[in-house]
DNA sequence: CTAAGTGCAAATGATTTGCAGGTAT
DNA sequence: ATACCTGCAAATCATTTGCACTTAG
């Protein structure tokens, strides 16, 4: 793993102290959750999660949160079709997802052909493309052993 | 264009007769928005066409026809971020977009590198891919002169 | 001190559902 | 005749916002 956790969390802190505004408890503690969770959690995992350390902690307070973490480039948006967003603050930039439709399993791939597909579509339509979204839906190898 | 609105329509028609559902005359109106509009339509954007010939049709109805037609395999959902969901019934299957983060344009690019990039994930991860989402943004070439 | 942040509850906006009356077959 | 449909309004669900009260710097 080129990252750690504990990398990441301390690159969020510092890009958030940088930014003049508040390095409040809660924040922080977001942070940390998106800095440590593989599992692509919802903002709605991660207030549950925070309830334990600060039972009176809003959801509220976890979405400005999140689109205040967004906003500093530190975490990034992953919106699957059907449920809500869910989030990454590992991989804070776009990258392409695997999807298990069976057991909800979401991997990152490395695609080296995602740079020929920007390109291909920049030739073909005169887009600049900007950012993308790109995700598989199918069934992970333990499911397709399992049935 | 290798099939018409006219034939999308006739399919859609079709397939709706066999299903043994009824043909009322919001669901084919419906089903006729779906087959000609080549503006990836939000459900709300075919309530509003819909309302001058049809001027007590509600909502629900579109949301629920609309719904109806994706499980009969005649149209196709695209769930863009932010935005509610907007519908293609003339490529009732997944395909690619490119949409312009300006003017809203979406077009429907045909990819060369799709299938390299499938089989590379499949080598990759394992997975046996059964549909994707593949949504790149930025700007299209008209927005590229404005500014 | 005081701008920024928080919790709470009410507001949103897209979509859905319950129900009573209509309509295609 | 009778399922299936429709319109209406109320209900969801995730997310956002207004407001009065804290708190970090």
């Amino acid at each position: 793993m080129s990252t750690t956790a504990r990398q990441r969390y301390a690159a969020m802190a510092e890009k958030l102290r940088k930014s003049g505004l508040k390095s409040t408890p809660q924040r922080l503690a977001i942070m940390r959750v998106l800095s440590e969770s593989k599992r692509h959690p919802s903002a709605d995992d991660i207030w549950r999660h925070l309830r334990r350390r600060f039972p009176g902690i809003s959801q509220a307070t976890v979405y400005r949160n999140i689109m205040l973490i967004k906003s500093l480039g530190e975490a990034y948006e992953i919106a699957l079709a059907g449920a809500g967003c869910r989030y990454d603050g590992r991989k804070p930039y776009p990258h392409p997802h695997v999807v298990c439709l069976e057991c909800g399993e979401i991997i990152d791939p490395e695609l080296e052909s995602l740079r020929d597909m920007t390109r291909e579509i920049t030739a073909a339509s005169g887009f600049e493309i900007r950012t993308f979204r790109l995700d598989f839906f199918g069934r992970c190898p333990a499911c397709r052993k399992k049935n």
